[in-house]
DNA sequence: AATAAAAAAGCACGGTCGTACTTTATTTAT
DNA sequence: ATAAATAAAGTACGACCGTGCTTTTTTATT
């Protein structure tokens, strides 16, 4: 069914940017695969259930991918990038330091407790693969891995500008609000517990506190 | 296969003690199917690789549930007594108050990280089934609910010994120590992490020591 | 040892799964 | 407009899924 809209070509033919109708079904796909990793995990994601949301048949679906696996691949490198557009760009606009650490934490909330989106999957799906290898989880890993590296120089950034104690140590910093977010997730959409947010939004302007520079 | 041991009759027919052998064996079903939860997730959980695991039919394992929803359910409640056996009743031989909670919390690490089990169900439970309505979520709410209801009388009991400030939130509290052992769980079986246990416990008691009695 | 009860196996069913291969329809380029 | 390239549908396959039903085997009782 999805013939879908017309195509936008340049006519230069090395240009990377040209748009053929099969990359837009492509990125529809990776639309629905996204929904459904999110409502049912990973292993939610099958190419029927993909083909009957996008309302076309297995094979044509199939067809943009080389495996099962490929696909799921492919969905958690769709979704690193949307993070990334919704979660860390937009943070950059702050000024390094605190400023910027502190408006990364308020993007990952909102958009873990976010009623459009279905949680983050770098949460769901590390939970879900934790015991599972194989390709999929060492993507996922080495996606989360890349995403706690850039808190991780965040709240650095936030030292070297004197926002944070030289003494705050930063693995220990990031545990601490990797775990808080975690908990949100867990009370918030697990528990439907409302009031998750505010205390999530507390404790992590708790450690964040507690690690202020001594001023004297 | 499995025509187990031989089985305990009491000559009394009414007692409720009676082991018949198809007890044994849908015991020793809930044992694999806990197995192949902590692993592969519940989704994990199918007739067929219980069997295979067990060497003996699909039927002979169907037989026993009436539904692979009630085994599911079933998988859940076995899980909740053999916890409460392995981390709650343990810590009530420890004095009531901080002494107790400690414990808790003690076990429930050791048990989130332990090389035999396959990490805690209630956990990779929680966010599998975050966004699948049902009877299994609604099983696994209760019961995650009710151990969080045992933690919160234990940091309640914790102030009334005066083992912490009279202005402790246990709700607040409970969201900390929960959210650490999530990070633990994330942090030690998804990421392979080694350090993360000690970085745990530090969390773990930092937040305890932060709501000690102000001793004057 | 014989009989009744319980447990497990055997078998069949309609579904869905991922994956191939072939054919048709649609887009793109000339 | 036509030809070439691409995208999607069609079809088929073997595997596994949960679930009933009937038959066999094991266990319990007398």
């Amino acid at each position: 069914m999805p013939y879908v809209p017309k195509r936008t070509t340049l006519t230069n033919p090395s240009s990377e940017l040209v748009t053929s109708k099969g990359d837009v079904t492509k990125s529809l796909i990776l639309d629905a695969a996204l929904y459904l990793a999110g409502r049912d995990g990973f292993e939610g994601i099958t190419i029927g259930s993909i083909a009957q949301r996008m309302q076309m048949s297995k094979s044509g679906v199939y067809a943009h991918f080389e495996s099962k696996e490929n696909l799921q691949i492919e969905v958690i490198r769709e979704y690193h990038r949307r993070f990334r557009h919704v979660v860390f760009e937009p943070a950059l606009q702050t000024s390094r330091g605190l400023p910027r650490l502190k408006k990364m934490l308020e993007l990952w909330t909102e958009q873990t407790i976010s009623e459009v989106s279905t949680g983050c999957i770098y949460i769901s799906g590390a939970f879900e693969l934790d015991d599972r290898p194989g390709p999929v989880r060492e993507e996922l890993v080495l996606i989360v891995k890349t995403w706690r590296k850039t808190l991780v120089r965040a709240i650095e950034m936030a030292i070297e500008e004197g926002h944070l104690s030289a003494k705050t140590k930063p693995l220990d910093m990031l545990f601490a609000v990797y775990s808080f977010i975690l908990g949100l997730q867990h009370d918030a959409r697990f528990l439907k517990k409302m009031s998750s947010v505010e205390i999530a939004r507390r404790h992590i302007k708790g450690i964040l506190d507690l690690n202020k520079p001594v001023q004297s």
